[in-house]
DNA sequence: TTAAATAGTACTCATTATGTACTATATAAA
DNA sequence: TTTATATAGTACATAATGAGTACTATTTAA
């Protein structure tokens, strides 16, 4: 499926929460209950941003938490994705990908979906997490004619 | 992970293959041993997209076989991952996924992540499989560097 | 010293992906 | 009419991944 893992879901919930007092931080419990989110999903998801990206840091002992790195309108959702969900890679045959192409030898598609990774990194990159949370929450279903196949046609 | 799924892989290999031919169909055997992929796949994956597309005609019995049903320029790319891969959803918060959102009652995303989905549909809509086999092989690493999260800086 | 917080690791269960196998149906040609 | 060849449909086993939970170690302000 073409689907994000849902920590990267959460990550842009939790970090939009922390962008809301810019400058302040909050502990992993004060986010569990701000989100709903359960304490123990929060502190693996940010644990991870630590580790795995450089959007927030973390302060220990009483009185710990975190605090986001910078503003909103400076992160890249892409930056979040790629974080939580390693690094868009489509197909095995993708140069970002760890796997190897097992029909590599016989495959005549070499290294050709990565021109198209690279069209969707492109595109994610353009999105900041400011972006993102300030859409319009409708989006009429009709858009969808907007997009409709334009190759086909 | 955002990866697609390798039904979606090969079945770029073996459209491509059928494309090579206009007009003329191919069996799953031949496609087997043109591709170097199982029968077994090859059998499954023409199954598949005979009843999740329009993108190719089956004809049954001795001498049957497979037909591509309009030319390489014509079919977009979104056409074969959404055939196999189920309609781009990239969250259970948007409004194609079947899954339903657990903390729609909290979080504050709403349909936020809907004009992301939009935006990927777009850029995968305006390749077609044409496009996609005529991409040059190589891509250099360093083209990366281009598209480094432009919203960082 | 203590309470509160993050860091790190490990484990379980559910879901999904992937490959394989088998039977039914259709069709061209002998 | 029979036979060989092909697709259609279904089912299953295994591997891989995702998601949630739990526990212990370390750090730090008061």
């Amino acid at each position: 499926m073409f689907k994000l893992n849902k920590m990267t879901d959460y990550a842009v919930v939790c970090l939009g929460m922390l962008s809301r007092n810019p400058g302040s931080s909050m502990s992993a419990r004060e986010l569990s209950e701000a989100t709903g989110l359960t304490l123990y999903t929060v502190q693996k998801l940010l644990k991870l941003l630590v580790v795995k990206s450089n959007l927030i840091t973390a302060q220990r002992g009483a009185c710990g938490g975190y605090i986001l790195n910078k503003k909103s309108s400076k992160i890249s959702v892409i930056e979040i994705i790629e974080a939580l969900d390693g690094p868009i890679s489509l197909t095995a045959c993708v140069e970002s990908s760890e796997d190897m192409c097992e029909a590599s030898n016989i495959c005549f598609l070499g290294g050709k979906w990565n021109k198209v990774n690279d069209i969707i990194r492109k595109s994610l990159n353009d999105i900041s997490l400011e972006n993102l949370l300030n859409y319009e929450d409708t989006f009429p279903i009709n858009n969808k004619k907007d997009i409709e196949l334009r190759a086909i046609n």
